[in-house]
DNA sequence: ACGTACTGGATTGTTGAACGATCCGACAAG
DNA sequence: CTTGTCGGATCGTTCAACAATCCAGTACGT
């Protein structure tokens, strides 16, 4: 063939130089894995809420993509607690109870804590400095959003937050849990009519929890989340379980 | 129909009397979910060993399931990390690296010792008794496990005990997040020789935990179990890595 | 002999259609 | 008002087909 660039060309090229971190995006994801992120996205950006059936046919039609692969897109995100599935009756979005929202937070005091006290005492210590670095940059990308009134971008700020905090444990698999538990969380929010009041409040707390670590107190900032995560589930809960009895 | 017993009449019986808890067993599984179960157990039990790649062709025949259903199946246990997909390669009986018996364990120290501290403070007790109770259940299992020679059961047993205590934290989250870290972990004993070796001495330190929480013992408790948790780590790291190496 | 490019076979990725099973709502009968 | 029946809609599963991709073996050029 005249001009032909092979596969192995294409291979070495990209072997040579240091492209290995954009090799996820280009090896890429599955048909169906590239469906789920769409869903995704759409499910926690609130354009299906919370309870909506969707219809294999319909999603499938509107997505260019067949009735087998869209259900392995939806099998995927079943696992990641985003979608329901009921059999014989499709899957529908996600309604967190409120039994679930005191699960979660269990979870993160459980999970966020562990990770805060790890880092002052554990053998585990490897990657700790960037991790406190994202932590701190987590809280500046905040308290630039509320300054620019992005409410969205707080929240998203807010997330990225703890999930900093979770990633001090050096886990993959503790990372991989808070991912799901903390998209949860934004379904949760999602129902709330003004997620502004319990995202801004929290900004200052961020902020004195980040500095303890800066500072290397460890015990300290363990104190500080716990009281924070004992506040906002005590906070959340009430207005949640008020807001689901509305409809 | 004669002799017609409808949906409603059986629907509204068991809702009259207390057969809530059977429910899950009447609303089965789809095929997906049973071809899941059995591969599940092929995979742990060991016919499959480790790097074993599943062809769908041959699975799918001999089971008797078309390809689309059996790669659901598949898709379900990738998420349980006990297969792993390579795209347009198929999909393989996972292997635990020993970066990953590292994250295992860092995992359960996290989790295992938090759900016993958990016990002694939190407001959490809801179940806690039976909790404690299938602890107890769970060595005296393992126990006569051992007295009989049977090291399969006792293997079980153990992974029971650990799940048992993670219950403590009556948390779903957690237990199915252990659920599946413990099911990796049997693939780890699998590829030892000997894995008798690896549980019996820990029987006796079973015991001992399970009478400190029974004598309430939290603080006790957790003391024990973390001791244990970085015994059990270095000897399994250690040899896991060299019979790793072996091939 | 060595490394490279190519080719063929096998397997996976994805599609579309098809059929039975199940659920849901509506409507009629007791 | 409850119960039984019916029909439409949707899901669960299978099948067959084709494109895309990978792998190993082979031929080629140096």
């Amino acid at each position: 063939m005249a001009g032909g660039v092979t596969r192995n060309d294409r291979r070495r090229a990209a072997e040579a130089q240091g492209l290995e971190s954009d090799r996820a995006l280009l090896g890429r994801a599955s048909t169906a894995e590239r469906v789920a992120d769409i869903l995704r996205g759409r499910i926690t950006e609130g354009w299906f809420p919370p309870g909506t059936r969707l219809s294999e046919e319909s999603i499938g039609g509107a997505l260019g993509v067949s009735r087998n692969t869209l259900r392995e897109a939806f099998r995927l995100l079943t696992h990641e607690r985003l979608l329901e599935h009921r059999l014989n009756r499709g899957v529908f979005v996600r309604v967190v109870t409120v039994e679930d929202l005191d699960d979660i937070f269990r979870v993160r005091m459980i999970v966020e804590c562990a990770a805060v006290r790890g880092l002052g005492q554990g053998p585990y210590d490897t990657g700790a400095a960037e991790a406190v670095e994202a932590i701190d940059a987590a809280v500046r990308a905040g308290e630039e959003a509320a300054a620019n009134r992005a409410w969205a971008d707080l929240s998203t700020a807010n997330l990225r937050f703890h999930q900093a905090i979770v990633a001090l444990a050096g886990s993959p698999r503790t990372d991989e849990l808070m991912r799901g538990v903390l998209a949860e969380l934004r379904l949760v929010f999602h129902v709330m009519d003004d997620p502004r009041r319990f995202y801004a409040p929290y900004l200052v707390r961020n902020r004195q929890i980040a500095d303890a670590l800066l500072a290397g107190d460890a015990a300290g900032a363990e104190r500080l989340l716990l009281a924070y995560l004992e506040d906002s589930r005590g906070q959340l809960s009430g207005a949640y379980a008020q807001r689901i009895k509305e409809g």
